[in-house]
DNA sequence: GGGGCGGAAATTGCATGCAAGCACTCATGG
DNA sequence: CCATGAGTGCTTGCATGCAATTTCCGCCCC
């Protein structure tokens, strides 16, 4: 079932977006395409299991099949894409078993980042993490999921990058394009809203106390408490059994 | 510097490696020319900072600009390559602070690889890890060092699968590729070679005794030694200091 | 002699053309 | 009615052509 037979939210998002054509720079168009598909992934607008016809992206996003070749490429390296020999790629799976997976790597990752930072960071890092930590409190207040999940994410980005280490950044990086994915994919979060505030204080707490452990313990356990209930709720609700889909439906 | 400037070992390495149109299959052609150029540079072949032309590796490697292109990009994105607009990419260079960064970062996931090993690990699985540690025992003993790296990566690889967890492997497979770059790039591996295997002891006695905490400690001590002193012999040797520019010492 | 500048060659980035392989249809036989 | 197979169209994979940008070189000016 290719994107063309159902209405193609694609093309309307990618149109919102105003194709890509906006720097015009010479070598904008490749990095271009994969920004946009890669949140066409991560936040669902192409379920997993959806082909990626090239022919298709190209006229959505009015480029030639050159930079949406090498596109889908990079994807596939980022593990939100799935190759084929010689078929359309797919979007990859978003399967519990490996979302569970994610846990335990992803709690590991950033309790190191958290005993890192809690070493090298400045008086000014730890105020930059209080803003973005009152940032999301705001947002928190507001009821802007969008704007505190941007926020969350600087939040845990902020912290890895204080922790200096261009690897773990890199790592964090490609861990957090299916973090979002899973997150995008869930929607119960106001339920853990509040734990999530407060262990965000906990964490900030830790770092401005230089203390390294505690950083590092409170960032596994936020991490950790925050993807374990992103399982449960996938789990519980995933399943998306009557996604009707418009042409189904004989009867009618 | 372009590589048709010096003698181009690039030539000589790719045409012993019999191209790639071996296959002949259709979609071998971008798998090959990034195995290609990946082992060329994870074994340093390509220097650090070295510019990959396009056209030139097309002739070398008998296919034309369009494999070769995805190719890199996906280098990029492995983080072997550094990439300049409009510009030739670069082999990224292998900083000491780079290397020095991936200690915490490798140490903190194969830790985590072997206490999940441990839990999960099956008396197949023990006995295939028994039978990579004396390969490399064997190795040792007959003072072949290529068979000893490739039994060593197996044994470690190994143990990350064994954990079970497909997050972590792809993490890890990452990893080595900056890991095996920085070894390749170093040599002073005999004197810890002892000592490394007295370690794989360890590490297989604790997963044969499916003892988590041990094991995870056992292959963080194991991972710290080995990378530290790859460091430390890096930053011994590796400065090339007097790597005597031709236009350097006007005096001369 | 040194530094700045103009132009040409070379290189990347993108678009397009062509062939091989897969999927889908439909007819055919059991 | 179901399974099977040939034919056709579509899709990917690779090769190549064209434009923009960078770089390199020689030249000119100071």
């Amino acid at each position: 079932m290719t994107l063309s037979q159902i209405p193609t939210p694609l093309a309307t998002l990618i149109a919102r977006t105003q194709a890509l054509d906006g720097g015009r720079r010479k070598g904008a168009l490749h990095g271009g395409v994969v920004t946009q598909l890669r949140n066409l992934i991560v936040t669902g607008v192409l379920a997993p299991g959806a082909k990626l016809n090239e022919r298709e992206i190209c006229e959505q996003l009015a480029v030639s099949r050159t930079p949406v070749r090498e596109a889908i490429k990079t994807l596939i390296q980022d593990g939100l894409l799935r190759a084929l020999p010689n078929q359309s790629a797919v979007v990859a799976e978003l399967d519990l078993d490996h979302v569970t997976a994610l846990i335990d790597v992803v709690t590991t990752i950033e309790g190191l980042a958290g005993e890192l930072a809690a070493r090298n960071i400045s008086e000014e890092a730890i105020a930059e993490i209080g803003l973005l930590h009152y940032r999301m409190r705001l947002h928190h207040a507001r009821d802007e999921l969008p704007g505190y999940f941007e926020a969350n994410t600087a939040f845990h980005r902020k912290i890895v990058e204080i922790a200096a280490n261009p690897v773990l950044l890199w790592v964090w990086d490609l861990l957090a394009l299916r973090v979002d994915r899973a997150r995008y994919s869930s929607n119960l979060w106001p339920t853990r809203w509040m734990m999530a505030i407060e262990e965000h204080q906990g964490i900030l707490d830790a770092l401005s106390a230089r203390d390294s452990a505690r950083a590092g313990e409170a960032l596994r356990q936020h991490v950790r408490n925050g993807l374990s209930g992103l399982v449960a709720a996938l789990s519980g609700e995933q399943p998306e059994p009557p996604q009707k889909r418009p042409d189904d439906d004989p009867v009618g």
